[in-house]
DNA sequence: TCAGCGACGATATAGTGTAACCTGTCGCGG
DNA sequence: CCGCGACAGGTTACACTATATCGTCGCTGA
């Protein structure tokens, strides 16, 4: 009954110009920074280009010890702060499966998201699928349950992934 | 579209004699490492008796310390251990959203559970949602990818949280 | 009898996340 | 100019979650 909706994920393949995405998502910060009265300091937008730096989720300690390199020395709270305020505008989301965080390509729209895990490569990817909010709030409806926050993360092989021959 | 199914979660009220929860689920469990060639030891039996010592679920932590306070003294590792038979076996499953475990009521039938958390008791309550999982089936599909693994975690308040007061 | 295995114990350490408190900066009104 | 509040960020310390590694014990089957 569901086809697949429009709004579809696309996983990446090796080659593509990856600089363009960090720099969209960076835009796409400023704008939202702006539009709420938040400040996009050079911590937060430099957590943000690290995590942009791949289409994986990264874990806090490893923008910790990324931060470390370069800087002084960043502290966990420092870290964390920095991921919640990301969180709270929209511009990452958390994967609590991997305890780790990734981008959202879309922080400016309202949404549910929902993730795609390949276990190949790492790279996640961001649905928003009616049809699966549409099921999950029905299911919820009833059974008298007032749904505040979903979590949907589906652990898999992307089509590049999956097409290998060693992952059975 | 999709009415709810009837396999329906059920949340409990304070009253409810809870005795037989526990009692059925290690039957249950007996039944399972019976057919499955498993031992179901001592420790084993122990830790699933805590976990379904109520609805919600349980950190490794609190087992340990309920272990510790009876036994001797259990380790990190001895937890993390028997956790990982259970779940091997489908008697318990893990919510990554709080790090905890719950007994899994149906261990018997194959299934992919969702969840139903309440923010305010606590309780957890499985659901077996056709239309849910058809939904990510025909979304997880239409993108290529090769599903393995599915995490549906819904928090939110339970019917009798939701009727009180204070929570807006 | 004993080799092998599975369950469990013990020690140590790695990885993840917060609490509590302090400092510096900036803009604003007195 | 000064004091104030608001907020970003630093610092220390700690709590919580999870795994690696090796050792012991008891059972089982060759």
């Amino acid at each position: 009954m569901d086809t697949p909706d429009a709004d579809r994920p696309a996983f990446h393949d090796g080659g593509h110009e990856h600089q363009g995405c960090i720099a969209d998502a960076l835009g796409r910060a400023e704008a939202v920074c702006r539009e709420r009265g938040a400040r996009l300091t050079p911590l937060r937008r430099r957590v943000l280009e690290l995590i942009w730096g791949s289409h994986r989720a990264v874990k806090a300690y490893d923008l910790l010890a990324a931060l470390g390199d370069e800087d002084g020395a960043a502290k966990p709270p420092t870290v964390y702060r920095t991921l919640e305020f990301l969180m709270e505008l929209g511009l990452v989301h958390r994967i609590d499966s991997l305890n780790a965080f990734v981008g959202c390509p879309q922080p400016d729209r309202r949404h549910s998201a929902q993730f795609l895990i390949c276990g190949g490569c790492g790279e996640v990817s961001e649905m928003n699928a009616a049809s699966i909010d549409r099921a999950v709030a029905d299911q919820a409806a009833g059974s008298g349950f007032a749904l505040s926050r979903q979590i949907i993360e589906l652990h898999g092989k992307c089509p590049h992934c999956a097409a290998l021959p060693q992952s059975a």
